[in-house]
DNA sequence: ACCGAATCTGTTTTT
DNA sequence: CAGATTCGGT
């Protein structure tokens, strides 16, 4: 570690180990630099690597910080906690429970997974037509994060709206069900730590103890569970620096809360307040279109940015007739700027949603342009691999109740519907896992001989597979399964194009085992209870040439030399649903502004007056942010 | 029990 | 427009 890397208000960040410290950073004035240096200095002046724990929000981040931290002060840097919210709760969650003989061996709900489960719960309340299954767990883990359980008083309080009776019944059902499967979802690890720390004094009293210095990275955008996490965490030692910027705050409605960063002085009474201003990403010329924006912003801290950059080439706004015509006009510019030297993969262009990579993606292939989507429809939750990945939880837990189902039929073994409802009543009856009803069903002869023989046929499946799972590297096991239950094959016969692309997809999952078990020595059970928590964005992209497409969202903390920023009319950037709440247009307002910081040297900002959107042509105006930052009238 | 066709539905952002 | 769901024929 060089401390001359750092300018003088980084090196003042770095060198205040003790005592709380906020550290406001704006974009490209780094951050990251700063916590690296900060965790390498605290390693220096003697502190055990083990006692240090930095959070993130993404795995992504979370990586590139272990392996910079890893860079700065060698082997003994892997020593330190660094991980996102959800794995820390996870991690502790898992540990805590084994310890204590509760049950550690729970699965992850992802959200598919959470949206069938609330189907059910709103089915077997006759709710379904009083709320929508992605309406009611967006209440529910609001309520989760704000640490509202569903036994808790206030929950009749807190869900203040006229069918709040019908919601605390939805919420102590839903939980039912997931304990039922053994389950939870992603705010529940929040949640859970929480109560876990509350019960259980000494537990939190031990890692209160353990960690002496703790940092948190984006810390605008924790939400109330994430605050009192680290707040009592760090409530013994008081050694800790969050870092953040409250024009990058862009997750409030999963529950963040910009009040956290802005209250920590009040907080934190005798805490230290670094500011960074001084950016050495973008060029003059962005940063002022950048500054033109976030101006319009209110209640914000004044942020000056600065750069000693170069003026660098003039912001250039695009106004284009179909949204076809914008994706052919940035084709065409990608194509120039690549003559211009620049390399695909330093390209990126960004959208408000998912759904209009679409059309870069046909035009991009038309005029030959390698792309890369981050995001969208996840690797792990395309239907092949929640279908692998099931195989293998029900194989390493007899006691899942809910993958089992998913492939007992998958591929068609004759086991229909009115068979699964049968076995699910016997389970019920005798208190049996699905599992045990399965084996029940094939014992006491309760069922047609016919399906009795296609069970056991499935059970002897199954139970080969747990005597076999010991006896092989994880991706060799995989593709056992693969290929002994019959999915491969059944792929194989559809010769499709669409069941070549599975068929490609399963085996990049074999390799995601093998380099997870290559790189971070996880065994297969590892993997998998933490699979849920691995993101799209951590997929080995690596050195993939090419433009790289995805969502404003997930941007955040990335850089590029050249970005698009497309569809900036109203009603799609600001989002539709935001135009006539001030809160979220000022989100939505920043969600630019992290899009537009984002840019090294070239920026392009791009609308279209009609596209295509939900198969209906819309005709919308230019965003009003176009004219906060001053590129039109 | 299975498959394909017809019909319905719901549309942001993600750990 | 695409995905999920339902229905009807085998």
């Amino acid at each position: 570690m060089n401390l001359a890397d750092l300018n003088p208000e980084q090196l003042k960040a770095v060198q205040k180990l003790d005592g709380p410290v906020l550290v406001l950073a704006g974009a490209g004035t780094g951050k990251t630099r700063v916590i690296t240096y900060r965790i390498a200095n605290l390693i220096e002046h003697g502190v055990k690597p083990e006692r240090i724990l930095a959070v993130t929000f993404t795995n992504k981040a979370a990586d590139e910080m272990k392996e910079r931290v890893v860079q700065l002060c060698g082997w003994g840097g892997n020593g330190v906690w660094i991980s996102t919210f959800h794995a820390f709760a996870l991690k502790v969650l898992r540990t805590e429970y084994m310890k204590h003989s509760l049950p550690w061996d729970f699965t992850i709900f992802d959200e598919v997974d959470q949206k069938n489960l609330m189907k059910q719960v709103l089915k077997e309340l006759e709710l379904e037509d009083v709320i929508k299954p992605r309406a009611a767990l967006y209440y529910i883990d609001i309520a989760k994060g704000n640490l509202i359980d569903s036994e808790s008083a206030e929950i009749y309080s807190f869900f203040e709206m006229n069918f709040s009776e019908e919601l605390v019944r939805i919420y102590k059902l839903y939980q039912k069900k997931l304990r039922e499967n053994n389950a939870k979802d992603f705010g529940d690890l929040l949640l859970d730590l929480v109560i876990l720390f509350r019960e259980k004094r000494e537990i939190l009293e031990k890692y209160q103890n353990h960690f002496q210095y703790i940092l948190v990275d984006e810390y605008q955008d924790t939400n109330y569970a994430q605050y009192i996490i680290i707040k009592e965490l760090a409530k013994k030692h008081r050694n800790i620096c969050v870092v953040g910027d409250d024009d990058q705050a862009i997750y409030s409605w999963r529950g963040a809360n910009i009040q956290n960063i802005r209250n920590f002085e009040k907080d934190w009474k005798d805490c230290a307040v670094f500011h960074l201003e001084r950016n050495y990403r973008s060029t003059q010329k962005i940063l002022d279109v950048a500054t033109a924006l976030i101006s319009n912003a209110s209640r914000r801290w004044q942020k000056k940015l600065w750069t000693e950059n170069q003026t660098g080439e003039d912001v250039v706004l695009g106004v284009f007739e179909k949204d076809i015509d914008e994706a052919k006009g940035i084709a065409t510019e990608i194509l120039q700027l690549v003559d211009f030297g620049y390399d695909f993969k330093e390209i990126a262009v960004f959208y408000r949603m998912n759904s209009q990579s679409r059309i870069f993606e046909e035009i991009f292939r038309r005029y030959q342009i390698p792309y890369k989507i981050v995001g969208g429809v996840g690797f792990y939750e395309r239907k092949e691999i929640k279908d692998i990945i099931s195989y293998l939880l029900t194989i390493i837990n007899p006691k899942d109740n809910w993958h089992i189902k998913r492939v007992i039929n998958v591929p068609p073994r004759g086991i229909g519907k009115k068979t699964l409802f049968q076995i699910e009543r016997i389970a019920k009856e005798k208190n049996f896992s699905f599992y045990e009803a399965l084996k029940f069903c094939v014992e006491k002869d309760v069922l047609p001989q016919k399906t009795t023989g296609k069970i056991d046929e499935f059970i002897n499946l199954i139970e080969h597979w747990r005597d076999e799972i010991n006896n092989m590297p994880g991706f060799e096991f995989v593709q056992k399964v693969l290929s002994e239950s019959g999915y491969l094959e059944m792929l194989e016969m559809q010769e499709t194009y669409e069941a070549k692309e599975r068929i490609a997809n399963l085996q990049e999952f074999v390799n995601a085992v093998r380099s997870h078990h290559e790189e971070k020595g996880e065994d297969l059970r590892e993997f998998l209870y933490g699979i849920a928590l691995i993101s799209e964005k951590d997929l080995p992209h690596f050195d993939e040439e090419g433009v790289t497409l995805m969502t404003l969202h997930l941007c955040k903390g990335l850089e590029f030399r050249a970005v698009f920023i497309t569809g900036l009319e109203e009603g799609v950037l600001p989002y539709s649903d935001s135009l006539y709440d001030v809160e979220e247009l000022e989100e939505e307002r920043r969600l630019c502004y992290v899009g537009i910081t984002r840019a090294k040297e070239i920026l392009r900002l791009s609308c279209s007056k009609t596209r295509r959107l939900w198969g209906r042509w819309v005709y919308n105006f230019p965003s009003r942010f176009l004219k906060e930052t001053r590129l039109i009238e």
